[in-house]
DNA sequence: TTTTTTATGTAACATTTGTTACCGATCAGG
DNA sequence: CCTGATCGGTAACAAATGTTACATAAAAAA
């Protein structure tokens, strides 16, 4: 299981040993179900390609999107779970085909000990998770919609390294917490000041987006 | 210094040894500045007593709460500055009167593979402090003005214990990131709810008000 | 005391966002 | 082909929040 290469420059040998031994390799095509609300979590993915939605529901049911994991990545909250072996406060969906090392529950605590890089690794991923976090509250508190919107965009561009966004209004609107009708409103006038072009489930950023 | 006793429950007698030899106690009076932007942090807070309010600045230089931390809780975002020997993100400042156990940085590495307690401690930090912002996102996303208002009065007067709050409107405004006007609007509808009383700089909550 | 600063109350208005309703276009399945 | 489902466009309106301006009261400073 060579797919470990991507993570190698920051492992040691031996950890990387361990990741191949211990590790389950899978795939999950685009919209598969990775983790659900209440299951118990046994295991920790690390993300070899492919995009990963995570996302958690509030008490009124409403989803909030808590970040998107790319290659490299792994998902922090995951992490606590397996660790006190808690059920699953989040939902994560593969966003693209997907593929994901599967690291067993009883090998993260033993490896944060004995291997100085995954305590590294762990503990960055932490920290980004959090950064993004806080730049999420940042977004929606300070900024308006719009701005938020566009925000958006570019993070999509960005993790599928294409400037064709394949969405419909209905699924933005979701992510962004409003409503599709403000979504589509807010959209047209981006596609009026000529900074990108609509079309039914794909929106094209043009090369004016940025400015 | 046995002021540790707040954490004995959950850790080992040599790691609380080892708390009492290394600890340094602090105390900081109401207002004064505990961590400020762009410093190095060489020790992680434990918060004795009191009460440790956690802010952080983006990008236009609004200031944004991160979280209260109170009595034997500790900063995870001072934890991550740690070990990497980065510069503060965050800004801390006493809430009251403060006392806090500062650890120095190089001991937080070690005891976390010397001691179980010290991780399960540092690992349930990071999920608390994680769950508490994504209250937060939800907060600001899913639940307008009044209700967040509520909940921000709630959780002061869970952490004073008393009903009375001591705050300026403008200082409210600020953590809720809106501006003076509309909580003084929204504050004189809740008196004329009968839920609080309002005088200069203090807020007194009623009986009714949680209903 | 007088003066200055700070905190609060309130009105009027602007802007942003949410909601409802209805339209036609496009797509998938029979 | 027809039919139903989904998607997007738009208008009209409602509600929430932000902004500006100004007044008064309390506290602090001079």
């Amino acid at each position: 299981m060579d797919e470990s290469a991507n993570f190698a420059f920051q492992f040691e040998p031996a950890l990387i040993q361990e990741i191949e031994e211990f590790g389950e390799l899978r795939s999950f095509k685009d919209g598969e179900l990775v983790m659900d609300y209440g299951k118990y979590i046994r295991m920790m993915p690390l993300v070899v390609k492919g995009t990963l939605k995570v996302l958690k529901k509030d008490d009124n049911g409403n989803e909030i999107l808590l970040y998107y994991l790319s290659s490299s990545e792994t998902c922090s909250m995951a992490y606590s779970c397996c660790l006190e072996e808690k059920k699953s406060e989040v939902k994560a969906i593969a966003e693209g085909d997907l593929q994901i090392i599967a690291i067993p529950h009883n090998k993260l605590d033993e490896w944060l000990c004995k291997y100085p890089s995954w305590k590294n690794y762990i503990m960055r991923s932490f920290n980004e998770r959090f950064s993004e976090m806080l730049k999420s509250i940042e977004s929606i508190a300070f900024h308006k919609l719009d701005d938020r919107l566009i925000a958006y965009l570019k993070e999509r561009k960005r993790l599928s390294g294409s400037s064709v966004i394949k969405a419909s209004h209905y699924q933005i609107a979701d992510e962004l917490a409003t409503s599709r009708v403000v979504i589509s409103r807010l959209l047209k006038i981006l596609e009026n000041n000529g900074k990108i072009l609509l079309y039914r489930n794909e929106i094209k950023l043009l090369q004016d987006f940025d400015s």
